[in-house]
DNA sequence: TTGTAGTATTTATCATGATAAATAGAACTG
DNA sequence: CAGTTCTATTTATCATGATAAATACTACAA
């Protein structure tokens, strides 16, 4: 017999690793061994093969580990094989989406941290908004008029609301804060349903009450008055709140796929 | 399992879709569907084979993409295969910090959301506490009491402290404000590393400032007094932040490996 | 110069096993 | 009954191609 002691059967057996994962490991460690970039490439197929000494399908299972996890886009061709990308926002949001789509999030719960953030988000976007972007937050205000619309218009409409608040996220300096508003705002575009009864104009009295919010945060931006944008962002961000509820918003709970989501996710990067 | 369909060779190119990722997405659309829960299985792999048309190592790469994405686990065996599982927080936790890996996230930045979150986070965990709850906080705080301590249990401390946060977090009942407060406590866990020759009594420091106020926090908490856990809260961030900033904590710009994660990782799942 | 056609490279997908390891449940044993 | 062994099932990993498709580059033609 080998000299492996024979194994106690314990509650809990530790799960051998599976060389592919490890191979996935070992390829992070050379990310951040070697400080590999964006746009680096890693060795071939046949080379990785070589280097770790594990069969071609082990070798392609770990690179759709790291592809999926949004690490490298594969391209065919000479010179071809995997380049490491930095991990698009969209990818993350979805993998995100995987977990939240077990975890039972009300639009209460998204609301109450939308409430907490959004202020802060946007006061902090004040100082370094630039006139370009001033004009595509008005730009984006026009859109969002509620003239006599369809059903699917009004829909449309509560997406265009976010873009306003995605477009204040981009002016934070706060990469990390906008990362957090950024997922609110990706979750409630992707997820908020509205029961089909609701009547129109309802729908038509939200999107006057945003276009009367945004242009007076849109105002007070432009006055460079942080404390005033966050007042205001917090009445804002309570009175959307329960409209939301007047209309029974609610989460669908399903998960994302790929392919409602942006491009880039498709593992295209131009150069 | 024939040939791959051809492609009509047109102007606008547009990225072809892999097999194994169609798959995926088939498998995504059956679990929404068919509504499947944590705990169901999928067909095995010859079956998954013949359902979609694919190859044995398609749909073996379909199968790797879900596992990485946390959805389900593989097991061998009779009647093994894959079994839909909750993703694991700390699975999304990971990949979100494949993100973050390649955004310049400073501690500033942080303990800025930090800040704005915890005292909104503990405040709404007031009501929630139950006495095991209370006493594990208080234990916490015993552990974290800054004896004599080399080096390294210094550092055991800053995780320790943590943790007194992360119970904190458990209590409260919105599991998206809990969510996004586990991220930031386990990014200040995995990835905040302070400069060498820092002395260790402004460690002790630090670890005194945090066990004065997590106490006062326990002991307003015992009280059901909110609004003065909010308060208290609010002050220790600011306080820790200081600390950190005096202690030239910074962020470690490196990627996470999955062996550095909870064993839950590893697939198994009980039951 | 500009566009096209050819060529070599590399991944994508399929096919077809073979051996090893993990596992659940049945059969057996003390 | 409790523990062990046997056995059938299923994935894990390897091996070894073959054909198709995408792509970068080069050579050639208008």
């Amino acid at each position: 017999m080998s000299s492996v002691p024979p194994s106690i059967p314990s509650p809990v057996r530790i799960k051998q690793p599976k060389r592919a994962d490890l191979v996935t490991e070992d390829v992070k460690r050379l990310i951040t061994a070697r400080n590999l970039k964006p746009g680096d490439r890693l060795p071939n197929e046949k080379d990785l093969q070589e280097l770790f000494g594990v069969s071609k399908s082990t070798t392609r299972e770990a690179l759709k580990s790291l592809e999926v996890q949004g690490l490298i886009t594969i391209s065919t061709g000479p010179s071809g094989g995997a380049t490491i990308r930095e991990v698009p926002l969209e990818r993350t949001l979805q993998l995100m989406q995987n977990y939240l789509f077990f975890q039972d999030i009300s639009m209460k719960d998204l609301y109450a941290a939308r409430t907490i953030l959004e202020p802060e988000l946007a006061a902090g976007a004040v100082a370094n908004l630039t006139d370009e972007q001033l004009a595509r937050l008005e730009a984006n205000i026009e859109t969002c008029q509620p003239a006599c619309g369809s059903n699917a218009t009004l829909l449309d409409q509560r997406q265009s609301d976010l873009d306003f608040h995605d477009l204040l996220a981009e002016a934070n300096g706060d990469p990390f804060l906008r990362f957090l508003c950024q997922l609110i705002n990706e979750l409630l575009r992707r997820l908020v349903v509205y029961s089909t009864d609701t009547p129109a104009d309802e729908h038509v009295s939200f999107g006057c009450a945003n276009v009367r919010c945004h242009t007076a945060i849109l105002n007070a931006a432009r006055n460079r008055d942080a404390d005033e944008v966050r007042r205001l962002m917090k009445e804002h961000m309570e009175e959307a709140e329960s409209f939301v509820a007047r209309l029974n918003g609610c989460l669908d709970g399903r998960l994302i796929l790929d392919s409602e989501m942006a491009p880039q996710l498709r593992g295209f990067e131009p150069r």
